[in-house]
Parts: C-alpha cells; structure tokens; sequence
DNA sequence: GTAATTGCTCTACTATATGTATAACAAATG
DNA sequence: CATTTGTTATACATATAGTAGAGCAATTAC
C-alpha cells in the first residue's frame, strides 16, 4: 500500500490520505478485518503530523469504512465494502452535480462524460496513477 | 434564471450560486452575449453580500465561462460553450477520482455509477431539482 | 508487574478560506 | 453632470487546515 502525498495540491493532506485509504479499499489491499498503522507510527512514515493522519482516521470512521477501537490501538475495517444507502447515493449525487455541470459546459457528451466514468473506475481498481 | 441558495449547506455560497450559473448556461438560459446583473444588483437579489457575487463571476472567468469587462458593467460569455481542453478534461478526471472512488467502495457497480452520471446528465440538462 | 504503545484530549499557534461590511477610485453610461 | 460599473482596500468574525507538544487512561508486550 503506497501512499503519495502531493503537499502542492489544493486537496488537503487529511483527505489525501482518506483517498488513497479508500482507494486501497476498492483493490483488495485493505481488507475486512485488517489493521492500519497507528496514527504516531504512520505520520512518522508519512512526514506528516499525527494530528493529520487522526483526522484521516476519522474521515474515514464517519463514513463507516473503519472501525477506530477506543485505546486499544487497533483499527479495523468491518463492513468494507458496505452497502449503499439511498440517503448516501443522493450525497454522493449532489457531490458529483457540479462536476458533471463543469464536463457539460465544457461541452463534453454524454458519452464522453460516461466513459471519463469507465475509465477512471478501471484506473482505480488497477490503481493506476 | 431561479437561484436558490442554501445556507445551511457546506458547499460556499460563491460556488452555489457560480454552479447554478453554470446550470443556467448548459441549459440555454444563458446564452453567448447575454449580459449578468451587476455585482450590486444581484447581491441585493440574492440577498448576500457584493463581494459573494463578485467572488462568483471571478471563478467563472477563471474557467473562461464568462468575461467581465473591465468598468464597463457589462459581462457577457462569449465562448461559452467552449471547448474542453485536454488539460481542463484531466483537471475534472482528478477531481472527479474520489468521487468515483467512494462509490466503488460503496459495493455500487461501474453500471450504477455510470447510470447515476447519466440521470445528473438529463437533470442538469432539465433543470430538475 | 512494569514499560511501551495505543487512541484520545487539551491547548496553542499559524495560515488560509469564507462571508460580511464600508469606503473610495476610475471609467463607462445615461 | 450624475449614476452605475467593476475594482480595490481595509476591517472584522468565523471556520478549516496543519503543525506542535503535553498528558491521560487503557491495552499490549515483555
């Protein structure tokens, strides 16, 4: 499990980390039932503050992706990967409805957009770039 | 040209109001040449502040959506809608990775999504909720 | 049982983003 | 000439992002 920090990019470093985390999820890498490094030991890999790597944690917590067991150090991932709620398909709808605006102005087809879709999964389950 | 802005969502109330915008121009509601309220004007609208919609029109002509023409009043969108550059399609690929990323560990299928791209697609184009 | 590790919390500081607010300037418009 | 225009400057408040250090209580390892 790699994890490639660009310290130049707009995304935030927390969320960067969440990212490439769910990623790592969706190819197998993390499975259910596998433990992450604690927040010390993997900012200390990472370069960055344990702070950061928290809040990652937590990101991922409320999404229900991983399970942080009080002070027990252990972080597993129980339900990855879950079902999709109604409720989260509709935020996750609301969240994609800019981006998809910003393809169509851009004059993209529906087709293009569809396929930018395609291959982005495929990248993603390779873990490709 | 309806806008309607949620304060209570975490999505800037700059953006909310350029995305709808955007909206307006994919649908033909603002068409090449047509002309935006003042900063002022709409502000007053809106009931926010000049600055927010000043803020708004600035993020528009970064995307080359609109021009705002010097301390002439006018704004006009003149190659709207333009072309998609490759620079600008790999721009949106990446913002749209985690996105993609999240549904894929949400267990939904490369079908699901890409359905769910195609229903935002019509309802841009509709102007549907 | 002791020591190390764990997640968690607290405080603190810096920097940036967001939104509101007022004022003023220079150019275009009526 | 007066109004309207986008622009700029300053100011203030709040929130987010990131770093930093210290400490607590429970688990884990020896």
């Amino acid at each position: 499990m790699f994890i490639e920090i660009n310290s130049n990019s707009d995304v935030p470093i927390y969320l960067q980390l969440a990212h490439q985390l769910m990623e790592g999820m969706v190819r197998g890498e993390l499975k259910a039932g596998d433990s992450l490094p604690s927040v010390r030991a993997f900012a200390s890999d990472l370069g960055m503050n344990m702070h950061t790597v928290n809040k990652a944690y937590h990101y991922l917590e409320e999404k229900e992706l991983i399970q942080i067991v009080a002070k027990s150090g252990v972080i597993i991932q129980p339900n990855v990967v879950s079902k999709a709620t109604e409720e989260k398909k509709q935020k996750l709808v609301a969240q994609l409805r800019p981006y998809v605006t910003e393809g169509l102005v851009l004059n993209l087809s529906e087709e293009e957009l569809v396929l930018m879709v395609r291959k982005l999964v495929q990248n993603i389950e390779e873990g490709n770039e």
